[in-house]
DNA sequence: CTATGTGAATTTATTCACAGCA
DNA sequence: TGCTGTGAATAAATTCACATAG
């Protein structure tokens, strides 16, 4: 590895690969070029390979990637390696999707409990999850999960942020219309869909 | 104005900036610093300024900005002054939450119509929208509806954008797991959930 | 004296062009 | 010949420092 730093947006890129690695194995291939790889995800080629120099030689010249050795990488660098059990909390409207969201296991993740503060929602099982009194918070770190999802109205969405971290929560995704502050040593991934749908329009001309 | 162009970046933050600004408004408030804003969005002050500053002059030295012209006139920038209507395309888990989810209406959207492929679901109403079949798609362009939101297997997503496309929108909004191609006059954007979980445990330190 | 606005410096990311290996 | 890997060139974004206005 010549490089001693892997740039942010060649994190972000990661993923993407992956996705685009995971459907070529689904499909049997078992090398894929630079160039077909970028048809396949719209990222540019040399955009990609560049990505991949970082974290060393995978390719073979004339022949391209091979796709379940870069698919390892690409896990292991993301940590997607070993399995992760999240915790999700607020199972509203968003909640429930995201329990019979099937994306999750794409990469590895489990939902692995839920927690609502509605009496009437908890013992209810939803996708083989019993949703959990929030007051159960507290059980995380015994119970070995380290990942949170926030799914609550955004009110509530720090408060619930402080219980998480003080449970032993290493990452959290925050899928609250908010802004959350953590200690520096929690990671946390605002998903905000209003706010990706607002830039929208401004790329549409003028008809 | 002094310079030729709005970056990027500077694009991708402005609705954070116009939810802080909503945020401060419905408080009561008249003025915010950058500092105020930057302590309330997670963004560093200067950065705040410099991008506000790509726009024109909107502060008042010594006070600070006036929180109701510079949310009008994000707005304008982002486009979001003239109210959207937006057709959503799949109408499973993903796509009743999206239907129940207020984030829409602050940002001026509104999902106006839906449609199913399933015809059990077609006829059904959710939220005062009433599922339409699949074959209606056609119909947006009379009904001037250009936003399109795709909540469909990925599976079907091309087919659905192509669709899309020929009915006229000029903006996607892509909630599926798969890269789409589209004609250069449309905008797509992607969120792929699963992509930005998938990105966390590499931020999360060894324990 | 406070808080903006912005050139300049720095850092970071993208693009290119081509050497080098199978 | 085909496709990777990468230094160098370019472009873009962030950060800083401070002049400037209320």
């Amino acid at each position: 590895m010549r490089y001693c730093r892997i740039p942010d947006e060649t994190i972000r890129r990661l993923p993407v690969y992956l996705r685009g690695l995971l459907f070529t194995s689904e499909h049997g291939r078992e090398n894929i070029s630079s160039q077909n790889l970028a048809d396949l995800v719209g990222v540019n080629a040399w955009q990609i390979r560049k990505d991949f120099s970082y974290f060393g030689d995978f390719g073979t010249r004339g022949v391209g990637y091979d796709v379940e050795k870069l698919t390892a990488k690409i896990k292991k660098i993301l940590k997607l390696d070993i399995a992760q059990k999240a915790a999700l909390v607020g199972v509203g409207n968003l909640g429930s999707a995201l329990l019979a969201y099937h994306g999750f296991v794409t990469y590895g993740f489990e939902i692995a409990v839920a927690f609502d503060a509605n009496h009437k929602k908890v013992g209810r099982k939803i996708k083989n999850v019993v949703i959990e009194d929030i007051s159960n918070l507290r059980t995380l770190k015994r119970r070995k999960i380290s990942l949170g999802i926030i799914a609550v109205p955004y009110q509530a969405a720090q408060v619930i942020a402080d219980k998480l971290v003080k449970a032993g929560v290493r990452g959290i995704l925050n899928f609250s219309s908010c802004y959350i502050t953590v200690p520096k040593k929690v990671k946390v991934i605002t998903i905000d869909i209003a706010m990706d749908l607002a830039r929208l329009p401004y790329y549409i001309p003028a008809s």
